[in-house]
RNA sequence: GGCCCCGUCGUCUAGUGGCCUAGGACUCUGGCUUCUCAAGCCAGCUACGCGGGUUCGAAUCCCGUCGGGGCUACCA
């Protein structure tokens, strides 16, 4: 029996999660679930200036609004917490102490401006950019005189000559020669853990077993295992690594604001179903493998693996979301579908919640069902039963005010009114009886008109339909006004 | 610049040497249906970056090339 799989999912923060972030960590949690191990949420918040507890907030908000549920992380807490970085100064400021004790680290003395002169002359140079050493063998007294002059240190790490190798499940076998991976800094002169220090410990004391990341952490692997090393661990247990490809905006750009939206609680704001979400993102690098796109959480969860997942980036296509989405919306059952809508309306705040509104609102539904594409567009849909009169639309005036549409309307009129049971079977046929059949109009003609005088505007959900729900009394004034 | 990764329709992908005259989905175009809009149905457009090998045979393997991306921080 193999030892557990457990997988992390550790953003740093420093924004709202956006779609390339999410869909790392569908797939963390998807491999988790497949295998039966465990899910961590690990918040790497050791960049305080840039992280802040708001967005650590709603990087929880936005992970169980999609269903990604942890074992182990922020709010549940867990065997082997905490599971905010911030929270764990006192571990990694312990091992940074033993890696100098082991002389795996030492101290640097070098200031920022030297750092950035060096820099400058290695491009001038053109060598390959990279701390060259300086402060590798400081004596305990060249050390003093640096503290003297007022210098304040960081804690390096010592890469040593030779290369290193290592297995990444996607992309096969990976080599960085230690000439192009320089000594790297582990903390900061305050005293503060970087990420290359907490990820690798955090990793190790969590006992991750396969860490599943983005591609831009590939080229930093070779200093996570450098940390390893000097954690003592044997290589059997280093992790199993797999550096996803990346999400990407149009033109190859990568993700931004500024090309296109990728915060997924904008999608969240827009209607978008959670599942929707997580749907179309794990089609991004990944496939089932048959022809069929549309699956559940359940399913993926089921046909997930990493040897499916490639390695090539993926471009986000809006279009190919929205029309998920709308497949989704349309497979809800009612019950479900009225459920959803209504508490995202409440949610987004955009009819007023209380039970009246709720009914009209369950009685439109199974009318607008296939119609929509995000629950954003309900409101709009059933602004026309919420008003008492309708505003017509600045494009259908000029046919509204023609004497036809006038004669039309008036036969209508003439046709409803006497009507005891409005329902949709006698609003159909006595419109259509008078004017498809006695006048010879077509439907589309017809039924414009009465369309626009109910609804105002000539796209509407099913006339007849809407007609009920609006009611007859509202009907005949509108029509009537429209005279 | 150096190191690393990547390269099938516009986009997401299937494809692991013969089943590929390259399949599906989204988009787009045309048509059918239709009370509008949708939905549904049918049809169409469009791809293995390029050049060399290996092989009886290559989208699939190798080399080169070109293109894209990442890293090169006291960010992650």
């Amino acid at each position: 029996m193999s030892k557990e799989v457990r997988v992390r999912f550790a953003p740093s923060p420093t924004g709202d999660l956006h779609v390339g972030n999410i869909r790392t960590a569908l797939f963390d949690w998807a491999y988790a679930r497949h295998t039966g191990g465990k899910f961590i949420f690990r918040i790497e918040d050791t960049d305080r200036e840039r992280v802040t507890d708001q967005y650590i907030q709603g990087a929880i908000d936005t992970m169980k609004w999609l269903g990604l549920d942890w074992d182990e992380g922020p709010e549940v807490g867990g065997p082997h917490g905490p599971y905010l970085q911030s929270q764990r100064l006192d571990i990694y400021a312990k091992w940074a102490q033993t890696f100098l004790d082991q002389k795996d680290a030492y101290y640097c003395f070098c200031t920022p401006e030297e750092l950035e002169a060096l820099r400058e002359e290695q491009k001038k140079a053109n060598q390959a950019p990279g701390y060259n050493g300086k402060c590798r063998n400081l004596t305990l007294e060249q050390q003093t005189e640096f503290k003297n002059q007022g210098r304040s240190a960081v804690i390096r790490m010592r890469m040593p000559e030779g290369e290193t190798k290592f297995v990444d499940v996607i992309r096969g076998e990976v080599s960085f020669d230690h000439k192009f991976v320089p000594d790297f800094v582990l903390v900061r002169a305050d005293g503060s853990p970087l990420y290359t220090l907490a990820v690798a410990v955090d990793d190790v004391l969590m006992k991750v077993t396969h860490v599943l990341r983005g591609e831009d952490l590939l080229s930093s692997t070779p200093r996570q295992i450098r940390v390893y090393q000097a954690m003592g661990v044997q290589e059997e247990d280093y992790p199993v690594f797999a550096h996803l490809p990346f999400v990407m905006g149009k033109d190859n750009a990568k993700l931004s604001k500024r090309n296109g939206e990728v915060s997924v609680s904008w999608y969240r704001a827009q209607g978008y179903l959670p599942e929707s979400i997580c749907n179309y993102l794990a089609l991004l690098g990944w496939s089932p493998g048959d022809d069929k796109e549309n699956i559940s959480m359940q399913e993926l969860v089921n046909l997930f693996t990493v040897d499916r997942v490639h390695a090539s980036p993926a471009r986000f296509d809006p279009k190919k979301l929205d029309a998920l989405n709308a497949d989704k919306i349309r497979a809800l059952s009612s019950e479900e579908f009225l459920e959803r809508s209504w508490n995202y309306i409440v949610e987004q705040n955009l009819i007023e919640n209380n039970q009246g509104n709720k009914e009209i609102i369950a009685s439109l539904l199974p009318i607008i069902q296939e119609r929509i594409v995000t629950l954003n567009e309900i409101p709009a849909m059933a602004n026309f039963l919420f008003v008492e009169q309708v505003e017509i639309e600045e494009e259908s005036k000029e046919m509204m005010s023609k004497v036809e549409t006038k004669e039309i309307l008036q036969a209508a009129l003439n046709q409803i009114k006497p009507l005891n049971t409005w329902d949709k079977e006698n609003l159909e046929n006595v419109l259509r009886g008078e004017l498809i059949e006695n006048r010879g109009l077509k439907p589309r003609i017809a039924f414009a008109p009465i369309r626009i005088a109910v609804t105002g505007s000539h796209i509407s959900p099913p006339l007849f339909e809407s007609m009920v729900l609006l009611g007859k009394d509202r009907c005949i004034s509108r029509i009537s006004k429209s005279l």
